[in-house]
DNA sequence: TCCTCTATTGACCATTGGTTAATAAAAAGT
DNA sequence: ACTTTTTATTAACCAATGGTCAATAGAGGA
């Protein structure tokens, strides 16, 4: 009733990220309403709007998140002390794995056609991939071609948002994914 | 404002689905109203609900003439005079062609994960993909690894799907497509 | 105590997908 | 030719949504 909460009970911002993103995740973008947010926050959806623009500032904010997971496990593989052939092999079971451990996720950041949404979720996905280029070009010969470095990384990228929504986890689809993961690194020879 | 127009003008199940069909394509699922699409039509939106149960049903009638058109491509190259091997790659190159010049389309086929629309584009694009899977059998090895050719499938469908939205056409990403056929072909052998 | 800034409310708006009673035109029956 | 039935359409209606904004209660400083 009162246009202001006492100051034990003020909304921040990371709160209403966390809410939104089990949301996005349960439920996925279209079916999340602002008021569905507040009324898990005990607030009123006018709220939400004084700490983001909108709905879609209010989505990239959770993917934001997202993206600096994946890299982080990337970089790990990267810096481990493991024999060249094996990170890369680490390295497309890692990201294979990602996807389909955090489906939701994985569609927000890479497969989202969302015309407003996508501006800013592609510029992070297009950092990503020239992570994932980086770290083959270090760990097979130098001069590999562009092209099937990119060919490998859209393979990947096939396999995962193919089996998307279609299987529960990753452990589902390990055989094939390693099959996969060998058919690639055929591919980048 | 008469409740039923002469019958020069009554509407036709495929003269919504085309109108509707220029809608979806321009602005994507999410944007196109049914009022829109009545306008365009010179009707009232609820007209539409006679024809079509929803807004899902309209979507599909027109999915539904896509997914045709792309078996039809791979069936005429499978029938085909030329060698084994070409017919194999002219099929790599068909679908790639096909999702990079009918890039909304390609994404209503194979991308698009509303919960609602897929469980009837899903049925439709396993459909497609057993039709590639029964051509690669016979144009490669009989006892090809099925996995292999899974594995081929999802690459195909990453190559066409990082792509979607990014760039115009097929020819300009000819090069890359190509060399991505060859990639795939590799990882087949 | 007064003032300013901050965070929140709740009423409001336009738009959407969808439903439905009323009904005019067309078709079928006689 | 008249009546009845069926068909296709309208327009008014509903609940829900994303978003805006004036009003205002609380917090903190002077």
């Amino acid at each position: 009733m009162s246009p202001r909460k006492p100051s034990s009970e003020v909304l921040t911002k990371e709160e209403i990220v966390n809410a939104a993103r089990h949301q996005f995740i349960a439920k996925g973008f279209e079916k999340v309403t602002m008021r569905g947010v507040a009324s898990q926050l005990g607030c009123s959806h006018g709220a939400l709007y004084y700490h983001f623009k909108n709905k879609i500032e209010l989505f990239y904010a959770v993917v934001e998140k997202d993206f600096e997971h994946l890299n982080q496990l990337l970089k790990e593989i990267i810096n481990s002390t493991k024999e060249n052939h094996q990170k890369l092999l680490d390295i497309l079971i890692c990201f294979m794995k990602f996807g389909l451990n955090h489906q939701k996720q994985y569609e927000f950041m890479f497969m989202m056609k969302n015309a407003e949404v996508d501006s800013l979720a592609h510029e992070a996905a297009t950092k990503s991939y020239y992570q994932f280029e980086y770290a083959i070009l270090q760990l097979k010969n130098q001069n590999t071609e562009p092209s099937l470095i990119y060919s490998a990384f859209v393979a990947l990228h096939g396999f995962v948002s193919h089996h998307c929504g279609y299987v529960k986890e990753y452990n589902e689809v390990k055989e094939y994914a390693e099959a996969h993961a060998l058919f690639i690194i055929k591919g980048l020879a």
